[in-house]
Order: structure tokens, then C-alpha cells, then sequence
DNA sequence: TCTACATAGATGCAACTGCATCAATTTATC
DNA sequence: GATAAATTGATGCAGTTGCATCTATGTAGA
């Protein structure tokens, strides 16, 4: 039904996106690392800074879903990289926020990670490829992102 | 460590091949069928015809982990999408074939499927963009695809 | 205010994945 | 041909995911 080229287009992508991905996680547990899941979360905290987030923010930024959220702070929690802090106006929630130990896992993670994507995609496609890469992509993404 | 260029093709990537994968998985669920990886395994027994695959060409042809290929085929059995022969050169091994049963799922398979991928993709870039898209994403794989 | 409904987050249970390892062959080496 | 090494596929166990549901709190409407 679709066309042959939006069905090689997909078939592409798939593909890729699966093998880099365990590229990925192969060099993080080479290094005795922690998965990629990990790295998104403490990213976005490290981003948020001393202010935190709300679980439900991390899920919308990070796509995962929300059971999944909770059982992953649980465990970062348990290994001391991020802390939940109980907020003011609402009795319901929490917010996480990244500790110091967090950080330098979060570095320590992104110098192999990065390393990844390094020799995985920056080496592989010329700067402009790269973003020709970035706004096709960006096409397919819900909703559409312009740039 | 890598450049900015390649960090935002990179995080694209991730994005959106994870939201694609969702939307897919969804629709199928929604049509009470079997998830995506099924699909996969059964696209490739219903190509190779009535002789069949060995299961590590499925490995190799899927990038699925060879256990996992090992459970799937139990669960595929177990439903009679497919049986498992003795191979008469090999005593180790077994040959996959599909069934009539696993066909006909296939093709209600891909009648969600299809029209996922016609949504997600073929609608939103043009036919030269797509494969733009396919040999920008080739040169992504290992080993590089030409094409 | 009382009740209904919505939202935030956790959790029991079943299914699935990842890891390590196993048993059964086949292939290579001597 | 005998022994070691490699290959094929399965599986026990622990950890993770998906689903459904639950508790607790907040919000809206009569």
C-alpha cells in the first residue's frame, strides 16, 4: 500500500536505528556503564539543573513511558544519581533532581557515548549531510519540528 | 565530543525511529494483532518461500539476538505460523518455513502496517526525499549500503 | 461542602529480554 | 580416526517491560 520508497525509507530507518543503537549500548557496557535509558534521564535533569523536574516533564521529554519512568528513578534513586525532593503546592508529586554523583555519571557515561556517536554518525556524513539528516528526520517527528 | 551537527542528527535518529516504532506497534495492538517483530520474521519466511530459512540466516537477516529469535520461533510454532523441519545435511539445525496460517497473518499484518508506514513516512516527505532519506541512512549502516 | 472526575506516581503480575551456559552436532587439526 | 574447536539452537535465571490497576492528591460542578 505505501509506496516502494517510503517502504525502503522505513525499512532504512528501522534498521539503522536498531544497529546503532546497540552499537551504543555495547561500547557503554564495555565500559562498565550504565544503558542509554540512563543517559537520557540524567541528561535532561543536568539540563534542567538545581530546579529539577517532574517525572511527568521527563516523560514527555524522553518519550518513555510512564511506568517505565517510575521503576528508572527508582533505580537511579537507588544508586544515589538522583534524589526525589517532595514540591510545595502539590502533594501528589515529586521532584528529581540530579545529585553530584549523578553528574559525574552522566560525564563519565558521555565520554563513551559521544565517542559513539562520533565514529557512528559524525564520521560517517559530511556536515551538511548531517543536517539534511536532521531536518528530513525532523519531518517525520510529531509534531514536525522545522529547522 | 562529537560535533553539534552530528549530536542533533544523532538525537533525531533516536527520537524518531522510538516514536514510529510506538505509533506502528500501536496500530497493530489496536487491530489485535501480533507485535512488530512477528511481522519482521514472518516478512522474511514468506520471501524466502517454500525452502525455508535456518534460523541464525533469520538472525542474520533481522539483527534480532539469537535467543530472542529462538523464543520467537517457539511462540510462532505455538500459534502455527510456521514449522520447524529437520534439515537432512545438518543434524544440528532445522528449517523455518511458514505456514498458510503465517501467510494469511502476515498479510493482515501488513494491511496495518502498510498503512502505518504510508502514514508516517510516505505522506510526509516527497518521493525524492525519501530516498534521500534511504542513502543518507544506508551510509549509516555497517556495512555501508550504496544505493 | 460533597461528590464526581482528573492527574501524579507506584505496583502486582505476566510476558519478554539479556546473559550465561548448555547439549548436540559439525568441522578442523593432528 | 581421535581429539579439540567451532557452530547451531535451547534454556535457567535475573532483570526489565507492558498492562492494568491502585492510592493519593488535586480540580470542577452541583
Amino acid at each position: 500500500m505505501p509506496a516502494p520508497d517510503a517502504i525502503k525509507a522505513w525499512a532504512r530507518l528501522m534498521r539503522v536505528s536498531r544497529q546503532l543503537i546497540e552499537r551504543a549500548e555495547e561500547a557503554l557496557k564495555e565500559g562498565g556503564l550504565p544503558p542509554l535509558a540512563w543517559y537520557d534521564v540524567l541528561h535532561e535533569l543536568a539540563e534542567a539543573g538545581e530546579g529539577g523536574l517532574r517525572p511527568f516533564q521527563l516523560i514527555e521529554r524522553t518519550l518513555f513511558a510512564q511506568y517505565n519512568i517510575s521503576r528508572l528513578l527508582a533505580r537511579l534513586e537507588a544508586d544515589g544519581l538522583v534524589e526525589k525532593l517532595p514540591v510545595a503546592d502539590d502533594g501528589r508529586g515529586q521532584t528529581i533532581r540530579i545529585t553530584a554523583k549523578g553528574r559525574e555519571t552522566r560525564r563519565r557515561m558521555w565520554a563513551v557515548y559521544g565517542r559513539s556517536i562520533a565514529e557512528l554518525v559524525g564520521a560517517k556524513l559530511s556536515p551538511d549531510e548531517l543536517s539534511m539528516v536532521s531536518a528530513l528526520l525532523g519531518r517525520l517527528r510529531h509534531p514536525p519540528a522545522g529547522d
